[in-house]
DNA sequence: AAGACGGTCAACCGCATCACG
DNA sequence: ACGTGATGCGGTTGACCGTCT
């Protein structure tokens, strides 16, 4: 990780924006003054009231950028450093289940912002994927062998389906998973608001190119409160069935690829699923609005 | 030695959602 | 129900730095 004092003596950028365009309010890198007064002024204060903080802190500064600055760098709780092999393990079965949710994986790998895992997503773990052979925003094959295909495509089925009430962050989400047969699909991972379910569908972050599909937020489904635990475990075992079915594919794909630490957690995963083949289908936002180019129907079969 | 090039990452931007009156 | 300000999120930009030629 750099040293971000080698950045702060850096030019501004001057672009002019609505809620910096104000006369004397100051753009570009932080300088360690700046910092010192932002740290002091919140572990005094506490976090929020981010437009009226510069103020108070004596800080030429618009809200927004105060609150990045806390947020991504300032926070005792920020991790700095490169990331780990296990991290990096993680944001990739992450992302896989995800998408493009940053904040939804910066808040399973504690010390890491959402800015730091979507820059290591782009610069280097999407082009270690490329160079794989896998698309990163699907993490299918760029270019399928029929048989690795037919694991990544197995149909989705919408019989007898299972909610799982999750609540994260003060969110609530929802995965409907059905079992079909050996198989088993999570079709969806949804995520609304505990108080606006019928405007779950709205605005629904960059899926980038997912499979997507999208339950309407329909209330019957939904089975009292859920909270953190219910959410880590399920995730967890997600995972768990993710890397099983993603090793799969690129073994089909590149035998030898495997890393050590995954073919730990492959073992781990064919102990614990009997040998039986899993599927996690997971699905996101922007399509089921139809705003988005992920070619993606609108959610799972009726 | 120096310029070109590419990688990294902090910061900015626009937009959506939330909260509240 | 509606309007408005605050907050949060993902995408993008651009400066810095190391490596290559």
């Amino acid at each position: 990780m750099r040293n971000i004092s080698s950045r702060t003596s850096t030019k501004s950028k001057s672009i002019p924006t609505p809620c910096c365009s104000k006369v004397g309010i100051k753009k570009g890198p932080w300088t360690p003054e700046e910092d010192e007064l932002l740290a002091n002024y919140v572990k005094k204060e506490g976090e929020g009231r981010w437009r009226t903080l510069p103020k108070r802190a004596g800080l030429l500064r618009c809200g927004k950028s105060c609150r990045l600055r806390w947020m991504n760098y300032l926070r005792p709780s920020v991790k700095r450093g490169r990331i780990a092999p296990d991290e990096e393990d993680l944001i990739l079965r992450l992302h896989r289940l995800l998408g493009n949710r940053w904040s939804l994986i910066a808040g399973r790998i504690p010390g890491r912002t959402d800015n730091e895992i979507k820059n290591y997503w782009n610069t280097c773990l999407s082009k270690k994927l490329i160079g794989q052979g896998i698309d990163p925003r699907t993490h299918k094959p760029l270019n399928p062998i029929p048989n690795s295909s037919e694991i990544a495509n197995a149909p989705i089925q919408n019989s007898n389906p299972s909610s799982f009430p999750l609540e994260e962050d003060g969110k609530v989400y929802r995965a409907v998973a059905t079992r079909v047969s050996e198989n088993f699909t999570v079709t969806n991972l949804d995520q609304f608001p505990n108080q606006v379910v019928g405007d779950a569908t709205k605005n629904r972050p960059n899926c980038d190119g997912f499979d997507m599909g999208l339950q309407s937020g329909n209330e019957e489904d939904f089975i009292g409160n859920g909270n953190d635990d219910t959410f880590s475990s399920f995730l967890d075992s997600l995972l768990n069935e993710n890397v099983f079915v993603y090793q799969q594919q690129q073994q089909l794909q590149q035998p030898n690829m495997l890393e050590p630490s995954c073919q730990t957690m492959v073992s781990s995963s064919q102990v614990f699923n009997h040998g039986h083949i899993w599927e996690t289908e997971v699905t996101s936002s922007r399509a089921a609005l139809g705003t988005d180019n992920c070619g993606a129907s609108n959610g799972r079969p009726a």
